[in-house]
DNA sequence: CTGAAAGCGCTTACAG
DNA sequence: CTGAAAGCGCTTACAG
């Protein structure tokens, strides 16, 4: 492959002209610059990113860590990881994907070795043991997803509470007084997910403040598991006239499962959730939800860590982000 | 962060003895040896990345590049891109993700630049445009998906001819006789999706050899026109008593479709399908299908690539693979 | 069994 | 407006 050394010697100038040719350091008379960009373009040169990155201390590289736990249903990760390397690529970021068990060692191999300038850390959870190592590494990191301690690091997630606030102040507007929520998990609850009980008890709380009733279950993330307690939750409170439902597999499985029970929505029963746009347009799903961009998450965290990249150390004190939930109505809920 | 060089005087050595205490390329004392183990634990001491790289011509980083279209039914991507971190990471590489429109620029710029070792195509066309870039490349890669010309490159796939004439046999030898066949959406075939017309095409071909009816329509890959379509190809042809699904949407969206029309499976229909394991299980599918593996498809190429970067040209002449299809029986299909 | 030195391909002060 | 030189952190032949 051409070095630098290749296209100085084609152009008839010295490698540091190149260099400066290519960075934009430096005012090169017109004649020498055309030179230079022909020997490029004859070349094919792209600089060796190693020797750049020896040199600079900058690979230009972000590390995405994400864990991908077998029990866990799948398609909406790619939400994610597909905004956040898009706008990475915005920023003239690469992506490095990393889904090892041990998110912490591979956090540290990356960052000592100096592979990337930043981490995205995605599904964080309430003691994520991947913090510690992030809060000692020599190299700035973004959450997506709130550990119980935030101290130092800058966090962005959906604000979950006010979510859940907003659907059940949905319902209580049209009269329910008999809810049922089918929460994420027990996995997830167990694992540290907090906005799996951000949601909860902001529902449970609001409902409580209303003095609606609520029944909480959990629902399942494989089947045959989601649809069977999908029908135990609905027996276990016949008298319910809504449910609100925050698990990707149990929304997925419900048109199908409320079908072979011959209720009908919202006529039988008023049924409200939270999903990301596309997650919902995959499984057509038709249900008055809180559509969740992971895009606009993705882009609030890259830029934040791009400046904490760019500015070293002057970015300012860690922020924790809420972005707002969006109520989209489908008409999957009726006034009682 | 800690060098090679910190170590070095930490533990009383040369920084070539501390390299080769890394590598093993040399007999180390055991006192020596221990005081080098212990600089480094202290240290917490990972040898540069790039300094490493600029050295050996060896990144230990693989690209790993997506074509992802906004008009694409996404959830199956992530069934490649998991299984091709994973078993990377197993021969200890790492992958950079790269989701960029202009698929051949990026396969230059990361190739040129020295970034990775081997580079993974995944969704391969007719006429792809990276292929050009990949045999120019100075970096060796390999396809998941067949090319029209697929001269001098490694290429693994399902056998999606065999799996069509699979699930041919297996309706003919129950009776039927009057089939329809939803293929993948038109821009699938229009983009050159050779595993579109490999299915289609030996379906229509066995079919025609055993004297059954075939009627063939396009899936779509978004919602509504998903569900809107299938009633469309189910009215068109009343008489078929067996249809074929190669679409993952539409096969995602048949059960309602079906229910919706009053039609029971197998009784009124039978269908057959193909899709991967784990799609099939997100989705809930109860049909008999060939199941793919995109876990041994990537664990296939990924070998095959790596042995090709560490025998660096001895690997012998380029494969074409073809994986088996696997038929799971569901008792989606009845006798006629 | 160990060390001193060269060199990978860049960038950037220093010098003119 | 341009060049010669140092140095980033490694690995590995060369030498003992």
């Amino acid at each position: 492959m051409a070095t630098i050394g290749d296209v100085a010697r084609a152009a008839g100038v010295s490698r540091s002209t190149v260099s400066y040719a290519l960075s934009g350091n430096r005012t090169i008379s017109r004649e020498t610059r055309e030179r230079i960009d022909a020997a490029i373009r004859s070349l094919g040169f792209t600089p060796n990113a190693g020797a750049r990155a020896l040199k600079t201390s900058r690979t230009m590289v972000l590390a995405l860590l994400l864990r991908f736990h077998a029990d866990e249903f799948a398609p909406a990760m790619l939400e994610y990881v597909l905004p956040v390397t898009d706008v990475a690529r915005e920023h003239g970021y690469d992506i490095l994907l990393m889904t090892e068990e041990d998110g912490a060692a591979a956090l540290n191999r990356v960052t000592r070795s100096g592979m990337v300038d930043g981490v995205v850390l995605l599904d964080v959870t309430h003691a994520d043991p991947r913090l510690a190592a992030l809060r000692e590494a020599a190299r700035p990191g973004v959450l997506i997803g709130v550990p119980g301690d935030a101290a130092g690091l800058d966090v962005f997630d959906l604000d979950f509470g006010e979510a859940a606030r907003m659907l059940v102040d949905h319902l209580h507007q049209l009269g329910h007084e008999d809810l049922v929520l089918v929460t994420p998990p027990r996995h997830v609850f167990e694992r540290g997910g907090a906005y799996a009980w951000r949601f909860r008890d902001a529902a449970v709380e609001r409902a409580a403040r209303y003095g609606l009733r609520v029944t909480t279950h959990h629902g399942e993330s494989r089947q045959p598991a989601v649809t069977g307690t999908l029908h135990e939750i609905l027996d276990a409170r016949p008298e319910a006239t809504a449910v609100v439902v925050h698990n990707d597999a149990s929304i997925a499985a419900l048109p199908a499962v409320l079908h072979g029970r011959g209720v009908v929505v919202p006529r039988d029963l008023s049924v409200v959730s939270l999903y990301s746009k596309h997650f919902g347009e995959a499984f057509s799903l038709p249900y008055t939800a809180i559509e969740t961009s992971p895009d606009t998450l993705a882009r609030l965290a890259l830029e934040r860590l791009v400046k904490r990249i760019e500015l070293a150390g002057d970015a300012g004190t860690p922020v924790v982000r809420f972005v707002d939930p969006d109520l989209v109505d489908r008409g999957s809920t009726a006034r009682r």
